[in-house]
DNA sequence: CGGAGGTGTGGGAGCGCTCCCTGCCGCAAG
DNA sequence: CTTGCGGCAGGGAGCGCTCCCACACCTCCG
């Protein structure tokens, strides 16, 4: 037989019962099957039910047994097992984030946030990446992964169709989005059409008049989609200036380095009266100052370049943006999520101001426009 | 309404609302509970037992009742429950993720390859962070977070204690680390050594004799972590040249763009006869030549800097660094993960090159050296 | 022609929790 | 002395799967 250990042994002793609870993992060898609930409650001498309640904290136990529950609990080294848990309950304790990247500034900030604030307060983070490319249709999302496996949905900053929305929604768990969002649905955001008015002003205010816009992916875009929206302010600012906006001058930069680089280089070789750029991201701002360099223009001498975002490299690049705090919409959306679990009214939509940033990526053009 | 705080948030989700409805919307019309798999065994008219083997893939199921069995299933919408299978079986198709941040360069990229490759695998990712500060002492690793929920983890540039490494190894499941890890563990990582090895021969090739270097955080290096590796390369490669390391010429930047912005500063005011710095990363490299910005120093002219990583943007600022492909790093441990749940030998560890990467942020220093 | 071995299937006992329901006890009110 | 009630606690039925075992049937071979 096997060899009792000095606090089953103790164990035994304290609680008047004969039978020895089963063996716990101990520094090193002994090879042993891991403490469960009811080895606890032999242990304490009370019944599986009490070190539920006592170990939850719920009512209806009294103080002197919840205290020897959990110490108990704490010599055995017992880990309550969230399968058994989920399936008793219905509920995972987990949210699913879905998301195109993780290693884009914006996304990996929100998930950042977002995974701190629910670790905080218990929940896990099951994570998706759903891979968004300009040519190729994305997977799409399939909500049968989550079900039974979450109990909210926190969606980053990803397009999805109306259909993927409606079937998130049937899901029957609370749904929150970051970045952008159906109009009625819980979102956190920005003003994205306010972002791009200011952005586009900054660059007219500056005497800018031929102001090229470097956006997202033109097929994704939904009404809701952040570049939508900075396009449209974007447009809205010309408009407003008296400028005719001339769709020759929007082009599409793949919300990355590359794609804004060659979506600029593009531009500035069909359009060389362009001189100032607005990017929808400041990864993309990043490619159009490349761009500029390929062609052996001054940034911002021969072209002003503005982005959005706040990155964290924009500083060393010198590049003006218009900075949100992504860390925080994450958190913040998280904190949404939990309200709505815990069945509290929750605010339709929370939105987040952008600041404008001046690092010398912008200034007037070099001469008065002649043309 | 929108004026909970925090704690109360936790408190109301401690509190259950409630058994969760276990309805859910079908398109339109019959509202019905969850289809389960008695469900799908009764339109099937066979036994659950067989249609889990037929859902599976087990053997033991003739092809006629299989394709009954999956039509059945596809009909009523069927979704198996993890965690009911998780609790039978002892195993969860997910993987722990530990790691110290999400955004930053090195670690995002391995995280999205992780996270792709396993999807693909079928497994779910669970991430877990542990933020890394130069002062204070990071939440510890608590292995019981992990026990019951994962099948293996997969442990990310995250410098743990011996203790913590041990609870991990205890907990019975496999293990991997990605970018440093201990000796006697599963590692996918560079040869930290020869990459700091490298990286100081190409300034000393350049002629450079007093060459700084930029390293991570001091009290949290283990005998594997990368940063010491890299400084030892550095140091090694020193000697090799006949230069008597200076362990003023060292300081941390804490593996990020502010820390070796700043250890930077302090560096060149101190040392103003230092015309090189080798960082071991990239965005302390950058952080670096925002340094010597900062002293109105000319890069390469009056400081050469170099870093290793690849970072998506050193092309941007012209960094000179040591590439390594951190997604292939991701996707491989997780695959060597794959492996060890399914019993199958694995290599003791992966090593990849890395590749120096010359952008023009490093030249010969401008003068020969006087004293 | 009998038994061995293989294939397809069903029955049902768990897995480790949660939570409804019941019961006991002590105390205050009627 | 009842009755009622609130605070504690235990019993036990699930939750929805997996997997061991039993069994029926078929084929093959000595």
């Amino acid at each position: 037989m096997w060899e009792r250990s000095l606090p089953q042994a103790l164990a035994s002793i304290s609680s008047q019962s004969g039978p020895a609870p089963r063996t716990v993992v101990e520094n090193g060898a002994e090879s042993a099957s891991v403490a469960g609930i009811d080895d606890v409650a032999q242990a304490a001498g009370v019944s599986t039910a009490t070190v539920s309640r006592a170990l939850r904290g719920l009512p209806n136990v009294s103080e002197a047994t919840r205290l020897r529950v959990l110490a108990e609990a704490a010599r055995l080294g017992y880990v309550p097992s969230p399968s058994a848990a989920s399936l008793a309950t219905g509920r995972t304790r987990t949210i699913g984030l879905l998301t195109p990247w993780v290693n884009r500034w914006f996304f990996s900030n929100v998930i950042e946030g977002a995974e701190r604030t629910l670790r905080g307060l218990g929940y896990d983070v099951l994570l998706y990446t759903f891979e968004v490319k300009q040519s190729a249709t994305r997977r799409r999302v399939d909500p049968n992964v989550l079900r039974h496996r979450v109990d909210g949905t926190l969606v980053v900053g990803l397009p999805l169709d109306d259909d993927e929305v409606r079937s998130l929604v049937d899901l029957g768990r609370p749904l929150a989005f970051v970045g952008s969002g159906p109009a009625d649905q819980v979102t956190a955001r920005l003003d994205d059409v306010s972002t791009g008015r200011e952005a586009t002003r900054h660059l007219l205010d500056l005497g800018h008049r031929c102001v090229g816009h470097v956006t997202g992916v033109p097929d994704l875009v939904s009404s809701w989609s952040p570049p939508a929206e900075r396009s449209h302010g974007y447009t809205l600012e010309l408009a407003d200036a008296g400028i005719e906006p001339d769709p020759e001058l929007v082009v599409n930069g793949d919300f990355d380095v590359q794609g804004g680089r060659e979506s600029t280089l593009g531009l500035l070789r069909r359009r060389p009266d362009v001189t100032a750029v607005f990017a929808a991201s400041d990864e993309m701002a990043m490619g159009a100052m490349l761009a500029a360099r390929d062609l052996g223009l001054d940034v911002p001498g021969d072209l002003s370049v503005i982005g959005v975002d706040g990155h964290d490299l924009a500083e060393l690049v010198g590049l003006t943006t218009m900075a949100q705090d992504a860390y925080q919409q994450g958190a913040d959306a998280s904190l949404l999520l939990m309200e709505m679990i815990s069945g509290a009214p929750v605010p339709a939509s929370l939105t987040y101001p952008t600041e404008l940033v001046d690092r010398g990526s912008t200034a007037p053009p070099r001469a008065p426009e002649a043309a």
